[in-house]
RNA sequence: GGCGAGGUAGCUCAGUUGGUUAGAGCGUCGGAUUCAUAACCCGGAGGCCACGGGUUCAAAUCCCGUCCUCGCUACCA
């Protein structure tokens, strides 16, 4: 037993990753943050406990006036867009939080700024000056992707300040060639700037002891593993604050122009937001995040691991007041049909979209993310799975059971529950059964063993129809209408219990059945009633109309929805065809300046140490010459070697990893993303061969 | 290259500190049934637990090595 459920908490604080704003939201983020969350907050909330459920928009950072300024409007409207269709989704999807809001709210700007003030008042932070690229007419710092120029290595005149497109190399903006700043097309020049750092190795032993220590038993391996593995390596200062002019302001002086960077800010979201809830709610906030029997749950992705287990807390830690996440169970990632899912290539499943295609069917996609969700590794999720989930699963077992109930009681009682009668023992054993299903879900979901709640869940219905199956109601009928009275009691109390425990995992189902099992008045059985009571629902209730909570989901609707991956895909395809527009003009003389000439690879063999690169012996008809070249994920170097190759024969050195190369290899790319070689056409071409 | 997480039935996954014959759901095959959305219920088949060593009376589980997948990190035309 963990412990950390063997506490008891007066309260908790339960938060779900801040999405970013700069795009909707998909089923990975569904399958992975918001559903488990959501399904733990409202398990604790039905057995009675004070629970604030917390969420909302990331709205800072330097991808959003990007993003702004490729479209052509402002950052605020960026923001306001996704922050509204994100706050639609969840809300559709019934996630249930106590309160989504916004870091771009004045209550975030001032908690924030608040905490950066206090933390430097403390002298928590450290304060260093480096050189960084400044756009004199634009008046501001440049971060890396608001700096293009040539890049160094390829020569590509459109590289970006943190990566080359066209050769893939990742840069510094201060190693571009002729750099150029995006906002106002002028030539940046480099200007020391100021900027505060949070000394996370300070915090090293606090670390250990915390996690290393204290969470190595209940924490997931996914999550400890990773954590130690940052530990372990040894954590050095990180920049708590950017050159940018979208974000909080540094409260500090010497801050002017400068902003929190957008990881220091975004968690203190989750503070802000249980503030602007306590406002409203007429609560005090502070119990949620200072009181030590409060227990805080982090939900997030495992992207966010090192935020959220290093330095979030190392900003509470180092605060004073804050108490620490019992546990941060991230999820791993969840694949499409084989594949990563990706927002750029816009390979996904938006949430949007799949409200519009499956009108409805909320917990169908609940569900069926639960049940084969990533926690783990990594899952893949397809619509043949999503099919056979809803159609085996839902609509077979729990709906169609539900369904027999329903229709058997309206035949034989005109819809009204009879009276329980002298019950044997298979009935007593049933309803002992009934009466641990609170707990063996209750306490998967408090392991944040989702998909394991989803399969008792689903016992709980396969009972029911065991039950029916064994009792056979529709045979009794005829000789010992008695008895099918009770048969018909116990079938509708399983119902009932359904109705109870299915809440946190299909509230949508739950709703649903709650009202046709008492549509008079509002049906109140709770988590623990499921255990205690004497019975969920009383005889002589009259129930509602039977009503399918299911339906099937055909082979039509999954072939379209493969059809519309499909065309994603061919877009993709179409997108990457086209070429990248023609470059600036270049002279006769720029051209013959490089020397390119025909060459063979005579040895070829790993670089020690490295993933990429490949140590060759070219022949390049002048000499023999070592060229480094980071083709080692394309090809095995036993199967280059004689092969035939353009060698630009006069560019600089340079030293990659101690050995110095010599001159670079023209490469192109294949659809797959493949390196192939660009080589002369026939064979018999002699080594050295000027290249015009 | 370093670190982390995975590798168990056709598929998706459980297997608690080593301990009977390695489990579940789906799929498949067979049976039974008709109240129910041809659904439910019962049963069978299906496993070199990635691979190779080792520790032990006993290994899916612990140790060493190798391979594969994913991630972090270094390096990168």
């Amino acid at each position: 037993m963990s412990k950390e459920s063997t506490q008891n908490h007066q309260r908790y604080t339960i938060t779900a990753a801040l999405p970013y704003t700069n795009g909707p939201i998909h089923i990975g983020h569904l399958a992975g943050v918001y559903v488990p969350a959501d399904i733990y907050a409202r398990y604790l909330r039905l057995k009675g406990h004070d629970v604030a459920f917390i969420c909302g928009s990331d709205e800072h950072g330097v991808a959003i006036p990007m993003k702004a300024k490729k479209e052509g409007v402002t950052p605020m409207q960026i923001i306001d867009k996704y922050h509204s269709l994100i706050k639609d989704s969840f809300e559709r999807f019934g996630i249930a939080f106590d309160n989504y809001s916004r870091t771009s709210a004045p209550v975030h700007h001032k908690t924030a700024s608040d905490f950066f003030t206090k933390l430097h008042g403390q002298d928590d932070f450290i304060e260093e000056v480096t050189e960084q690229l400044y756009d004199e007419e634009a008046h501001q710092f440049l971060a890396d992707r608001f700096v293009t120029g040539t890049c160094p290595r390829c020569g590509n005149p459109e590289a970006y300040g943190d990566q080359c497109e066209s050769c893939g190399s990742s840069l510094n903006a201060t190693d571009l060639i002729d750099p150029k700043s995006t906002i106002t097309g002028s030539k940046p020049v480099l200007r020391e700037t100021r900027h505060w750092f949070l000394p996370l190795d300070r915090y090293q032993d606090f670390l250990k002891e915390w996690i290393l220590v204290g969470h190595k038993a209940d924490w997931k391996p996914n999550v400890y593993g990773q954590v130690k593995s940052w530990i372990d390596e040894g954590l050095k200062p990180r920049a708590v604050t950017r050159d940018l002019d979208w974000g909080i302001p540094v409260p500090v002086k010497g801050g002017e122009g400068k902003v929190l960077y957008v990881w220091f800010d975004a968690p203190i979201g989750y503070i802000s937001s249980t503030k602007e809830w306590a406002e409203r709610e007429g609560k005090d906030w502070e119990p949620y995040w200072k009181d030590k029997d409060t227990k805080l749950v982090h939900f997030i992705g495992k992207d966010n691991i090192v935020f959220h287990c290093v330095i979030f807390p190392v900003m509470l830690h180092a605060h004073g007041d804050y108490v620490l996440p019992e546990n941060v169970p991230a999820n791993e990632f969840l694949n499409l049909e084989g594949q990563k899912l990706s927002t750029s290539k816009n390979w996904a499943v938006w949430l949007h979209e799949y409200l519009e295609d499956f009108p409805g069917r909320e917990d169908v996609l609940r569900y069926t993310l639960t049940a084969n969700a990533p926690e783990t590794k990594d899952n893949d999720f397809t619509w043949k799975d999503f099919q056979a989930r809803n159609n085996n699963e839902l609509v077979a077992i729990f709906g169609n059971f539900v369904n027999r109930v329903m229709v058997l009681t309206q035949k034989y009682y005109d819809g009204k529950v009879p009276e329980a009668g002298s019950l044997q023992e298979i009935d007593r054993q049933t309803l002992e059964e009934v009466q641990k299903a609170p707990a063996l879900i209750g306490k998967a979901i408090e392991n944040y063993r989702f998909r394991e709640a989803s399969q008792q869940l689903m016992n709980l219905a396969r009972l029911g129809n065991k039950y029916l199956a064994d009792e056979e109601p529709w045979k009794q009928i005829k000789t010992d209408p008695e008895r099918v009275q009770s048969i018909m009691y116990v079938a509708i109390q399983i119902t009932a219990a359904l109705a109870v425990v299915s809440e946190p995992l299909l509230p949508f189902t739950s709703a649903k059945l709650k009202a046709m099992l008492s549509p008079e008045k509002e049906f109140t059985p709770d988590w623990k009633a499921v255990t205690e009571a004497e019975a969920l629902i009383p005889s002589g209730t009259v129930l509602g109309k039977a009503e399918l909570l299911f339906s099937k989901i055909e082979d039509k609707d999954v072939s379209e929805q493969l059809e519309k991956l499909e065309n994603t895909k061919k877009m993709n395809e179409a997108a990457n065809k086209t070429a990248e527009p023609q470059k600036e003009t270049s002279t006769f003389d720029d051209f013959t300046k490089m020397d390119l000439r025909v060459g063979t690879i005579i040895e070829a063999e790993k670089m020690p140490k490295a993933d990429k690169l490949l140590v060759l012996k070219v022949d390049t008809g002048i000499d023999t010459r070592t060229v480094v070249s980071g083709i080692a994920k394309s090809f095995k170097p036993e199967d280059i070697i004689g092969k035939q190759v353009t060698v630009l024969v006069n560019l600089a050195p340079r030293k990659l990893r101690g050995v110095e190369s010599q001159g670079m290899i023209l490469m192109t790319e294949n659809k797959e993303g493949k390196l192939v070689f660009v080589n002369p056409d026939e064979a018999g071409v002699t080594n050295g061969t000027i290249i015009s």
